[in-house]
DNA sequence: GAATTAAGTCAATATGACTGACATAAATTT
DNA sequence: AAATTTATGTCAGTCATATTGACTTAATTC
């Protein structure tokens, strides 16, 4: 019986998001601020629709984060060129720093966790954590995570 | 770069929990009184004061959800039998039906996301989890999920 | 008897989400 | 060219979950 896999997920989960959020705070900005700015800046020039379907929040909860951190000077919007309507989104060189900054704390628990496992651990635990999304959501995610996934493969 | 691990674990956290959220939305409950039914369920007589702690939130956020589950006839409280200022914590009868339904749910997920992984993988992502867990915690937490983890060791 | 502990409550506040309605501008379709 | 659709933004109201701080009651411990 997995029970222990269930609590041991949501301790794991919790630390892990503690990290930034900790850091965030001193900027009055929480767990929501973190999201958007770790997807911009993984997708530079994203448009605000796909984000939000990355996100799977409304266009009204985006909205006030949003401009929070663009008035914050952490992201900026620059109109598509192609379609005038867009406002893509990037990371300011602020942004960019803060962006680093929180993946750094993150990649040091992740890697701290991976010690003492054995050789191809870290496939097993990729393969894991993709087949514990919704199979139709897979595909969308993979393209998105796929730049670093590929260095591997 | 483990840039790909922390997206997944984010997809992978969100349709996990999206499981219970989705059943419990029917009895207009959310993931709040999902926390607390799962750890009563698990530890059942816990102290109102033990259950804050696993939980790490306060006792005034603890106190809407609680009565809404006591309400609801799935948590009960008893006097403690030595500590008459205790309120021990118990699943009901249906309290444990819905615990098992929710559990079963999650249970379901991590399975299909171990398929086609190579023997000894539980273990590993097993001990992947604890050590993202902050060091001092891990031993509470093992302790709270002992009871599973001796089955196989 | 005094101090501490377990639990609960009142009040005010913050964050992150929601629904619904509406507005604007640009692109696309007919 | 007109109609429709799309991308984005905004106003207004609401909800769930959490917070801090202050205080109460009852029971236990020192």
């Amino acid at each position: 019986m997995p029970y222990d896999l269930i609590e041991l997920l949501f301790f794991a989960y919790r630390d892990f998001t503690g990290d930034p959020d900790d850091a965030l705070a001193e900027f009055d900005f929480g767990r929501a601020h973190h999201r958007v700015l770790h997807f911009v800046e993984r997708n530079p020039g994203i448009m605000v629709t796909d984000l939000l379907g990355i996100l799977r929040i409304t266009k009204q909860s985006l909205g006030r984060v949003l401009k929070q951190l663009v008035d914050a000077g952490i992201i900026e919007q620059r109109e598509g060129s192609h379609d005038r309507r867009q406002r893509l989104l990037y990371t300011t060189e602020r942004g960019h720093t803060l962006a680093v900054d929180l993946t750094r704390l993150q990649k040091k628990r992740l890697k701290r966790a991976q010690i003492g496992l054995p050789e191809g651990s870290d496939e097993i635990i990729r393969k894991f954590l993709l087949q514990m999304i919704d199979p139709e959501a897979r595909g969308d995610i993979l393209k998105l995570v796929r730049s670093s996934f590929d260095l591997r493969d």
